[in-house]
DNA sequence: GAGCGCATGTAAAGGGTTACATGATTCT
DNA sequence: AGAATCATGTAACCCTTTACATGCGCTC
């Protein structure tokens, strides 16, 4: 379970509510680990039980700031040294390749086209933050250059599905033409499974 | 839900039963999108329920295998032409990132090490695969390229973060020297914040 | 006939999303 | 006063994982 871990990092910067975590999940991090409010305040309340977090200050509108505790600060630590990185992912347009041989040829280039318009525009628009964090217009915190580091893989990611689905759409290994002209001699099916 | 058009993508490959199913999303698709057994099979008796799937034979250890009909045909049809992608993804190696200054520098230069090789080693894999493809030994079907496409991006993808991970132990943006020094080399820019 | 791998399932628990609900404060 | 927004939560449902259970067929 990384959310639990994700609301210990997040409140390891300094007090929270679960309003303004649930806000910085869907900036930052909801493109990598998306996270709804209810999930998160459900989360507060099982990592307050647990004496990770405890209760800083209460706010106008029954606003309850949370604040990291010693314990929490040591499991966050422990989960980042100890624990092994996961490194299945879901990524519905990579799973979607799989089965573009069911498409018709020209709903497929245009779902290329836009894919790589997609995949072009948020790299640059991600390109554009990181380069008002090299001016140093957010300063230059250690939580800044982290989060520099994980911008610069959400820039390198993006540039590579935009250039893979130019790829694909230039190398056109599923156009029309194509059809048919490959050796008949692979059917559907295996060998008998 | 993408785990019920996978199954039906797979299964207008040929047919197959739940355990060839859960074999192939392991091999195939476990890297985009993971699926057990019991998922599989669940989901498999609510496609046949639907009348997308129906039973085409029974094998030796009452095996069960599935036909895709024509209705759910259509449906993975309707849902590659027309359902919108859905562009959140989750990982954890970059979800991991924001939280890079909490780490103990040492261990986070280790950690950037094993990152860069475990990518860099997956794309090498990637790449002698998709080799084989283009020495045509698993025929030139319809299939066999929309795989090999499949398999471009998750080269590029992990070529891609593996030269994240190289970057960031290079660039040393988090090293003990760095820490408390005014700005990253290079710039100048205004405190501000 | 013992043991292994094939093949299918059920049960329970956990994680995540959507819909619903409500009160408090600020703004106009 | 009314509208918008802040802020928190509950309930129901769905998706996903883990653990448990079982029987068949092949090989040694």
């Amino acid at each position: 379970m990384s959310l639990r871990h994700g609301l210990l990092g997040l409140l390891a910067e300094g007090p929270a509510s679960g309003y303004d975590l649930a806000r910085r999940f869907s900036e930052a991090l909801g493109s990598v680990w998306p996270a709804q409010h209810p999930q998160i305040y459900s989360e507060l309340t099982r990592l307050e039980a647990a004496g990770l977090i405890e209760v800083e200050s209460t706010g106008p509108r029954r606003r309850k700031a949370y604040r990291i505790t010693d314990e929490g600060l040591a499991e966050v630590r422990r989960w980042l040294a100890e624990v092994e990185v996961d490194h299945t992912f879901r990524m519905e347009t990579l799973f979607r390749a799989y089965f573009f041989w069911l498409m018709d040829p020209e709903d497929l280039k245009a779902h290329l086209r836009s894919e790589q318009a997609f995949f072009a525009d948020t790299a640059a628009a991600l390109r554009g933050y990181a380069e008002t964090k090299d001016r140093g217009e957010w300063g230059t915190s250690t939580q800044t250059r982290a989060m520099r580091i994980a911008l610069e893989a959400g820039i390198r990611i993006n540039e590579a599905l935009a250039g893979w689905a130019q790829w694909a759409h230039e190398t056109d290994l599923m156009s029309a033409e194509d059809f048919g002209t490959a050796k008949p001699e692979g059917d559907a099916g295996e060998p008998a499974g």
